[in-house]
DNA sequence: TTACGCGATAATACGAATCG
DNA sequence: CGATTCGTATTATCGCGTAA
């Protein structure tokens, strides 16, 4: 019917734009394929249910199941860790509780700036008062933000002529760091977490991109396994995690400000150990009755 | 880059019936 | 009895979309 070689998401888009009956039946089926998504994927397994409870796993056995490579956590049977905005609206603490969450900013690339000692990152990042992904877009891309974001998001672990160009540094240890890789076929984080993930050389190019993300990743998602750590034994009662963001029930009768500053002063207090250099940011916390509030 | 889950489709497994 | 066929059930794979 499209006249098209395939039906992705990219090919629709540019169709929808030249209009005529072409161009709508490839918008409908767009807005079709995401109202359908929401339903089936979100809404309908949460029918006629009062809470929602995920599985995590905490960290793969030795045979690299059950979990991720890189020691992220993973939630199954449902996943908590990807809901969308629409149903996070839906999702609301206990009576009696309030939800706090506590969210790092830019924690990755906190840490690739701290492994690599790339000067340009450290220097943005060390800062409050700057901002590393306004900074990329009005180097690279004319001030658009969100372009500059992607960048520092995806580009990095291309590690291709755009991130030599932007970050030499971080560009340098990223040959580092493959070569070692190769040599040994294991990539290992930095200390004091030297989480092990095995690369499997054959895999081209995406060996190659999964040994540069490894020590990144793993770092920045056991800094906050130390803050679930933390807040486990400072009494909290945690619900949930999302990489780089902990959820915990706080009293809804406590002081809102007062519970936001204790969940943000671990959490920096903790980024300040791990990431001395690059670490000195402030933590956004929410409390609040809804989890997208 | 790291995950999970859904729909559609393909591939495989298995029991019952049938045939030589 | 063994091989084959048919119909149904289960499992595997692909493409896509959501989160970070």
């Amino acid at each position: 019917l499209l006249d098209t070689p395939d039906t992705n998401k990219e090919t629709l888009m540019a169709l929808a734009v030249g209009g005529g009956d072409r161009g709508i039946l490839a918008d409908l089926t767009l807005r079709w394929r995401k109202a359908t998504k929401a339903l089936t994927t979100y809404f309908y397994p949460l029918r006629g249910q009062d809470r929602k409870t995920g599985l995590f796993n905490i960290t793969p056995n030795e045979d690299m199941e059950g979990g991720t490579g890189t020691g992220r956590l993973s939630s199954e049977r449902t996943n908590m860790q990807n809901d969308p905005p629409a149903v996070q609206r839906c999702l609301r603490a206990p009576e009696g509780y309030l939800l706090r969450r506590g969210d790092y900013p830019q924690i990755e690339l906190r840490c690739a700036a701290e492994i690599s000692d790339d000067p340009t990152m450290l220097a943005a990042l060390s800062d409050p008062d700057r901002d590393l992904h306004q900074e990329t877009a009005d180097r690279l891309f004319d001030g658009d933000r969100a372009r500059g974001k992607v960048f520092n998001f995806k580009e990095l672990y291309i590690g291709g002529p755009a991130v030599k160009a932007a970050y030499p540094r971080f560009y340098e240890w990223t040959r580092e760091h493959w070569a070692e890789v190769q040599r040994t076929s294991y990539s290992v984080s930095p200390e004091p977490f030297l989480h092990r993930r095995f690369i499997p050389l054959m895999a081209g190019e995406h060996a190659r991109m999964a040994a540069i993300n490894h020590p990144i990743q793993s770092m920045a998602v056991y800094i906050c396994k130390v803050i679930m750590v933390e807040l486990f034994q400072a009494g909290s009662l945690l619900v949930n995690q999302v990489h780089d963001e902990v959820q915990d029930y706080v009293p809804a009768d406590g002081n809102r400000d007062l519970q936001a500053r204790e969940m943000a002063g671990i959490m920096e207090a903790v980024m300040q150990k791990y990431l001395p250099r690059a670490g000195g940011a402030k933590v956004d916390v929410k409390v609040s009755k809804y989890w997208e509030d």
